[in-house]
DNA sequence: TGAATATTTGGACGACAGTACAAATATGGT
DNA sequence: ACCATATTTGTACTGTCGTCCAAATATTCA
């Protein structure tokens, strides 16, 4: 780990009171989550994690075998229960009569279970997602794989309910603003600190609640832009920088 | 670096043909600013930027000291230039006098330097953005007093301009908008080929031309936005979910 | 209970990390 | 040519990494 970690408080002491059962293996992941959400998948050993969650390094190899399982079932965790909930949202969202609050409440389907998850009610999903925020940048292929196979649906049915919400504008277009909405997220949750200091402390960037609403309204105004009629065709010739090549 | 070098034991031989300075310093800055806007900064090795610049490992410690020592000099080589073409174009975007352009002006101003430096052409701006974006989420040390020291105040510069077109919109909520701009810049630099996929290949995310007016499109216009109460008074309760938590 | 199984332990392995350093070599001014 | 300096090289040091494994211990069920 790059800083050291000042002992986090999740010893798995009095564990006998209630439950007979120590689960390591659950106090494993949970220690593997909180850690990698923080420093990410690489600045964190299988000891760092070993020691956070009070086991052996060799426990943690006996039950997910290797750093990339650790990592890919923390994922199978959360994927279900949080695109399940998106689903539902998605569903009362596509009934609602008024244009501008179907709109909102789309984007609130899509935006809420990233900060509630369903399991885990004490910050939980807003782990997860940072988590997934840090991992599409260090770029891991375990995650790479997961996020084609279990995230893509969910994209494109939030882009298609949006598509038929505002049919004139091309599903191209709505593409880049969803895309440009995950970005927003990911940032704010991985930064979070950088909104209280340039607000000079008037806006709380911890605040999951005020998060969402402004995230929600710029989104909902996002979306609903119409195309520009080109006052400049095309981006002056410095922005001749077009990579051809494939990034990442 | 993540995968396995394959360990080549050929030497870089044939060296001396065509240019008689090997600036051997300039190749190892130009070999890391690559491989760590690819990889991440804790994924890739100091032998790994060696090999790749043809160089000694011992040859980095020399002209850099250490490994964050590298980093630093390459942030160095870009926020200058880069802020300084921020400026330029914001003062100029500020004399704009109709309002709709003249705010997309301002967001140009804060994007466009992004995907083009001022020194390199090739791609150099998108690279070291790039790397700007992983380094938020890896979260080193060294960057982050760059950032607070380097980047607030062009932060504030944007924000204090888009406030001055825009004096009805709470301050705080325009620190938000600009927020998620950088995020969906970020996001867009370091997964471009998601918008690909979604797009079903109708949009290129590797597209810096694409990406610019997308985003410059779609940030003018969540500028702009209203707070919800505004223009429908009426309180809704569709989006069920309630948000209110402390995250972190 | 005792046997079968599941889990935990502590240590080991080879690989690779960042950095240091003396020797070798290249460079530039006189 | 010479010397002083700048750079490059090869190697070595000390850690830490992910993973493995045999022995020790805990758990479960006949």
């Amino acid at each position: 780990m790059v800083r050291k970690p000042a002992r986090s408080g999740i010893k798995p002491d009095a564990k006998a009171t209630s439950t007979r059962k120590p689960n390591m293996r659950e106090a494993i992941l949970a220690a593997a989550e909180e850690l990698f959400s923080t420093y990410g998948f690489n600045a964190v050993s299988v000891r760092d994690i070993a020691q956070a969650a009070g086991a052996n390094p060799g426990s943690v190899t006996y039950h997910f075998k290797t750093k990339d399982g650790l990592l890919l079932e923390i994922y199978r965790r959360h994927c279900g229960p949080m695109n399940r909930r998106r689903s539902e949202l998605l569903a009362e969202a596509r009934r609602v009569r008024d244009l501008q609050d179907r709109l909102e409440a789309i984007v609130r389907a899509y935006v809420l279970p990233a900060f509630t998850s369903g399991s885990d009610l004490a910050g939980g999903g807003t782990r997860f997602t940072r988590l997934r925020a840090i991992m599409s940048a260090e770029g891991n292929e375990v995650v790479r794989k997961i996020i084609a196979q279990t995230f893509d649906d969910t994209s494109h049915a939030l882009i298609d309910a949006i598509h038929e919400s505002l049919p004139h504008i091309p599903r191209t277009d709505l593409v880049w603003r969803g895309h440009f909405l995950l970005g927003a997220l990911y940032y704010t949750l991985v930064t979070p600190e950088r909104v209280s200091r340039l607000s000079r402390g008037s806006a709380d960037g911890t605040n999951a609640g005020h998060a969402i609403e402004e995230l929600v309204r710029a989104t909902v105004a996002a979306l609903q832009a119409a195309r520009l009629d080109q006052p400049t065709p095309v981006p002056r010739k410095t922005a001749s920088a077009n990579p051809g090549r494939a990034l990442t």
